[in-house]
Order: structure tokens, then sequence, then C-alpha cells
DNA sequence: ATTAGTGGTGTTTTT
DNA sequence: CACCACTAAT
């Protein structure tokens, strides 16, 4: 037994994996098999007896990472809930759903995603009377959160400027709502469980006492905050076992300390850092790309990747005129791709910024390709599910001013703005939530019989819910809030009816998933995981689109990173900060180490961006990939597979209307060529035409018999 | 008092 | 281009 779970570990993976009990750092690079590495050791530790499933606590970054590391686990031993696994976030919930009473917190306390955290600060800078200008919204719950996940309450903190003070106020006044509405946002989790774990002894030497192995993913990324909690957690004695890579930091702006590893070694005096340098994902060509590039960085633990693979393919780069073009291109190349015999779902498109996805999406659509967008807009936080899940806690019992805000008038009921005021102010006179306050008939006339109504409504929800399984209570709630009907009778109502829809899917799905399937876990649940479920494209063979920061830890055979110019990617926000430009240029390095096969670069001389036409220069980082390594699109590359290109034109017609580079073109002279060059307009246009066996020519498109295909 | 329509404004990355 | 705040129409 112990032969088959390590008898494929190389000898760096199986000292980590078979290591006693004892503290230590893996520096995994990419693709090390850094989490082969972590449930291995998890599955050591049960299979040979040295832990049981409670005394082990494995903490990832992510939900995704967790949902991996379980579904590998359940593959080698049988699953004990007793084991904690999940997210710092995840985990800390799990922690004070358990123990609310000693966290001073009700029993069913919400968990206030970004969206509703800002609402509530809008409405309080409104009470506060704050000058919105001055202080936008956004800034305040900036302030707050990074105070929070510093570990800062409102009362350890003496301004220092007026304007702080502002601010202070603010968070102060945050404090004192959440507390009164019993709810808790993601920074509050961490912050809160440190507390609890820090003041209660009891509690404390309980946990420490359990915990005898913990485990850490993505170490790099842990905030200041999570190395704290992980350091109450395993007291004096117990082992901390952390995986992680300064290479791959790309959270810093979150709060983010990479310097927690060095911080960890030192605090902890290590024995053993065990560097697991040898990749079993990519290419030589793109391990050495990547290699060249992080190492123009100079605060680094130090470590170099090598491969036993050949070299493979050179890394391609393609200049772009404009953005169109680069996507045109990009598609084009993804299409050849798949004729070869490779299927999408083994391409991604990673992008620095979510804005970048629209014109792919739109040249992936016009050219029939399938795809699937990760991130953007989350399905959680989209309007349609909101408004739904804020019914379903009113109708649960739940009635936090968010949720009544939220829905009071939605679908529209005649209570506007004036009337949510004179609720609001009655509320605040007498310290009633707002729901009580309309149960109270605080208001008058016709705008308190509107608020009636309101509350009628939640009522009869309330009745026609109790005793309905989770997913019967939701697709109950949307279609007797009137919410179905009013999607159904909009024009463009189709997606969110859609997105209705997945709603009871996922919450099904909950229901069979998880043990506590009740309402209030969903809510939970959803909060958390905002992003996990998406509106199904359910096409199973589709591109992958995401930001960078969500390829994390996955691997494609071919990848794209496009916009690769001085602005975007490094960042504008980040030029002017030493740090800030190496956090870019890790995630620079993250995005090439996601490619096994195929590494696609690109650039875009102007694109549009917030509205106007921005003209860049290319990227400092592709000079900073060693030259050889990489090669200009050239039309040979580009058209080797010209004979079925033809052949399935059909299939694909091209939807370019115009004479664009990176188009693939026939003469009936010169042959198969593809355009990298434009000049002109209407009948004066040349393209210069790179054919494949006879060089590049100018071209003017009126006179040449140029077939585009 | 509500709503629909207009114009101005601003965007990195996320548990 | 999408979200917000403000304004004019109902």
């Amino acid at each position: 037994m112990r032969d088959t779970l390590t008898s494929n570990l190389n000898p760096e993976q199986l000292q980590a994996v078979t290591l006693s009990h004892e503290s230590a750092l893996i520096l995994a690079g990419a693709g090390s098999g850094k989490t082969r590495v972590l449930t291995s050791r998890i599955v050591w530790l049960l299979q040979t007896a040295h832990a049981s499933s409670q005394e082990i606590l494995a903490v990832t970054f992510t939900n995704k990472a967790a949902k991996e590391m379980l579904a590998r686990l359940s593959a080698s031993v049988p699953l004990h809930h007793a084991m904690w696994v999940g997210t710092f976030h995840g985990l800390c919930n799990r922690f004070l759903r358990l123990h609310h009473t000693e966290a001073k917190l009700p029993a069913n306390f919400q968990i206030l995603d970004i969206g509703d955290q800002l609402s509530l600060i809008k409405r309080l800078s409104k009470t506060l009377k704050i000058n919105d200008e001055k202080t936008p919204p956004r800034k305040i719950q900036h302030y707050i959160n990074s105070r929070k996940d510093s570990g800062l309450r409102s009362g350890a903190i003496s301004p220092s400027t007026p304007d702080e003070k502002i601010l202070l106020d603010c968070y102060a006044a945050y404090e004192i709502q959440c507390i009164k509405e019993g709810i808790a946002d993601f920074a509050e989790l961490l912050l809160r469980t440190i507390e609890v774990l820090k003041s209660n002894y009891g509690l404390r030497t309980h946990y420490q006492e359990r915990f005898r192995y913990i485990l850490v993913d993505e170490f790099q990324d842990t905030s200041l905050l999570q190395y704290e909690w992980l350091k109450l957690l395993s007291g004096k004695t117990n082992a901390i076992f952390a995986v992680g890579d300064d290479d791959q930091s790309i959270y810093g702006f979150r709060g983010a300390n990479a310097d927690n590893l060095r911080l960890f070694e030192k605090e902890f005096k290590l024995k053993h850092i065990i560097r697991l340098e040898q990749n079993y994902r990519s290419q030589g060509n793109i391990l050495d790309a990547a290699n060249g590039l992080i190492s123009y960085n100079k605060n680094r633990l130090g470590k170099n990747l090598w491969t036993q693979k050949g070299a493979g393919e050179p890394i391609k780069l393609h200049a772009a005129q404009n953005d169109i073009e680069e996507a045109q291109h990009i598609v084009n190349q993804v299409r050849n791709l798949k004729r070869q015999g490779l299927s999408f779902s083994e391409m991604a498109l990673l992008y620095r910024a979510n804005a970048q996805s629209r014109i792919l999406e739109h040249t992936l659509f016009n050219a029939n390709v399938p795809y699937r967008v990760y991130g953007g807009l989350r399905f959680f936080e989209r309007a349609e599910i909101k408004h739904a899940l804020a019914y379903l806690r009113l109708s649960a019992g739940i009635f936090d001013d968010n949720a009544v805000l939220r829905v009071i008038n939605f679908p529209t009921r005649g209570i506007g703005a004036k009337t949510i005021e004179m609720l609001q102010d009655a509320a605040q006179i007498h310290n009633y939530p707002l729901m009580e306050a309309i149960r109270k008939n605080l208001v008058a006339g016709k705008a308190g019989q509107a608020l009636n109504h309101f509350s009628e409504l939640i009522d009869r929800l309330q009745l026609k819910i109790s005793g309905l399984v989770l997913s019967e209570a939701i697709e109950r709630v949307i279609a007797e809030s009137s919410l179905y009907s009013f999607y159904e009778n909009e024009r463009e109502g189709q997606d969110q009816l859609d997105n209705l829809n997945e709603l009871i899917n996922a919450a099904s799905l909950f229901q069979t998933e998880s043990d506590t399937p009740t309402i209030h876990s969903f809510l939970a649940h959803a909060s958390l995981e905002a992003g996990d479920y998406q509106t199904s494209s359910t096409h199973s063979d589709s591109v992958q689109l995401m930001t960078i920061h969500a390829a994390k830890g996955l691997e494609f055979d071919t990848v794209f990173v496009s916009g690769l110019e001085e602005g975007l990617f490094p960042h504008d926000h980040s030029l002017h900060e030493k740090t800030a430009l190496e956090e870019e240029r890790r995630l620079m390095y993250v995005a090439m180490t996601r490619a096994r096969q195929r590494l696609y670069l690109s650039y875009a001389q102007n694109r549009m961006l917030n509205n106007q036409r921005r003209y860049g220069i290319r990227s400092r980082f592709l000079d900073e990939i060693p030259e050889a390594l990489i090669q200009l699109t050239s039309v040979h590359q580009s058209l080797q597979h010209s004979g079925t290109r033809i052949a399935e034109s059909a299939v694909f017609p091209s939807t370019n209307k115009e004479w664009a580079i990176g188009q693939n073109v026939i003469h009936p002279v010169f042959g198969a060529g593809e355009i990298m060059n434009v000049e002109g307009q209407g009948e004066t246009t040349r393209v210069l035409v790179g054919f494949k066996n006879r060089g590049a020519k100018w071209l003017a498109v009126a006179y040449a018999k140029l077939t585009r295909i």
C-alpha cells in the first residue's frame, strides 16, 4: 500500500511526503507536483497511522484548490468530515458557526459580500452626511477592509489626518451596524476567529491539541492575519507543512505577503526547506522562457525549474496592429489547432484584466467557436440572483436591512426613494431593523400601506415555504415573489431566467452534497463560493477564457496570453512601485507556466480602452524572455496546414470583412499567404502578403485576385 | 411619487 | 460600455 503511494514520487517529493512530525517549507515551483505532494502527504499520514482524520487541518487559498484536494483524497482514502479541509474563509466560517456563542455572533449570521458591503457603506455614508465627492464609498470600503485585513478594529486606530478621521468614523459606525444586524464581512470571518482563539483559552487549547498536522497550500498568498491564525492553531507543538512558491505570489494587492515564507522559516526554526524544481508540465522552451523572465526579479528565494521533456515548439509572438486583429489572429490559431485534432477545452485565453475578454468573446462568437468565460461577473453576484437570495433570506426569517432594501421595490410596487427614506428615518429613531419598522407601522399614510403590502408578501412567502426542502423553497420564492414573471415580461430577460433556473439547480446540487442542506448554510455557501457556479454554457468542449489570476493552479496544452503592452501588462497602476512591478512579472510567470505544449503571446499596437484608442508599446516582459526562444508568427508557421484549412473553411465561415493582419489569403499565382500589413482604404487598399514560398509582396486589393480563407 | 430616459464618469487582479 | 446620479415626463 505504501509502495503504490510513494513509488511515483521523485526523491524530493518523497522526502516531503514522508517527513516526520515537524514543520517544513516546501518550495514548489510551477508544475512540480505541488498538489500531488500535499495530498500524498495527507494520505501517507493517514495510512501510516501518523495521524487520524480529526488531527488534520488542510487549508487552501481558493475553493477550486480545496475541491481538487478533496477529489484527489477521496480516490485514496475514505473522507471523514472530522478532517478540516477548505479555504481560510471557509474554515473560519465553519469555526464561527460552531462557536457562535463564544464569538458573540447570532447562530445564523449572514456573510456580507463586496456588493452588500458597499451598499451598507453607502447607507452609512449618507446618514453620517459624508461628502461622497471627497470621500467616495469605495474609498471607505477599501479603508475598512485593509484595516481589518491587518487586524485593526476601529477602536485601535488613532487617525493621523482629518481625512482619516472621517474614514475612521465611518469604520466605527460600520462595525456597530454589523453587530446590530448580526452580519460579518470576509475580513471579519478571519479577524473574529483570531480574536476568539486569542481570548478563549479553552477553545484555543482544544484546537491546538486537536490539529497536530496543519497543511497549507499556496503559502506565499497568505496575509499576516492568516499567518497569525496558523500560528495560533499550531501552538507550540504542532507541525505546519507549508507549500508555496514565492515566484507565484500574485495577491499582494489584497494583503498577501510573500515575506511570510521567510518569517515562517525563521519563527519556526525550520530544519527542512525542500525545493521541488523538476517541472512535469511544460516543454523546455516554455520553461526556459519563464525562467528567463522571472530572473529579472530581485527579491526571490531562488529556484530554477528544469524538465526532462524536450524543447518543444518555440514560443510564438504576434504583433497585431490593433486589438481586433489580435483577437482575430488568436481565434485563427485556435481554429488551426482544432483542425489539427486538439480540443478546444485544452486551449486557454488568458489576460490581465477582465475587460479584455469582451473582444475575444466577440471574435470567438463570430467564428462559431464554443467558449467559456470564468470570472468576471460571478454567478452569485448577478443582480437577479441576489434578488432571489434576498427574498429567500426574508422568507427564512432573516431580516437584514440589505435584503429588505434590495427587494423592497423590486419588482416595483410603488415604494420609492421617499418612502424608503421615511422608513429609514423612523427605524433609526427607534433603533429598529428596517423590517421591524415596517411591521410596527412606523410610516403613516399611503406609503405605510405600500410597506404593509410588502410585509404581507414576505409573510406569505414565509408561510409558503415552511416545510419545503431547499430547492423547492427557492423555486417557490422566485415564483411567488413575482421575480420570475418580471423577467418573463422583460424583452431581454432570458439570461436572467436562465440564471434563476440555474440557481434552483445549484440549490438541489447543494442539497445532495452538503450535510447541512439548510437555507442558512446555502446562503453562507453562496457568499463564500461566489465564483464557482457559472451560467452553464455547457458545451463540453470549449475554449477557456479567464484572467491570469483565475488561471493560477490550472494547466492547459495551449495558452494564449494577449495584451502584452506597457500600461496594460504590466498595468499602469504598478509601473511606479518596484514591488508592484515585480508582482506583475510574477503574474506573467504564472501565465506562461500554465502551458504544457504551446505558448502564444501577442500585443496590439493600439487598442480601445476606456472608450479611447490607446497606443501602447510592447511589454517589457517580452524583452525579458530569451530572444532565441521566441518566434515571430511567420507565414510559414501559420500555413503549415493550409491544405485542410481550405477544405474546412465552409464549416468555419470567415466573418472577417476587412483586410486584416493575420488574415490568410490565396493568390491565383503566388499561392497561399498571410496578410502582414495593410495600407490605405477602400479602392486604394494595399496589403503586404507573406507567401509561403514566394516571400512578401505588396498587392493592391483592387487588382490582385486575393481570396480570403 | 415613480419611472424612464439622459448624460456624465470611471475600471486591475479576488477569497 | 456599463453603472450611477440627476432630470423630465407620467
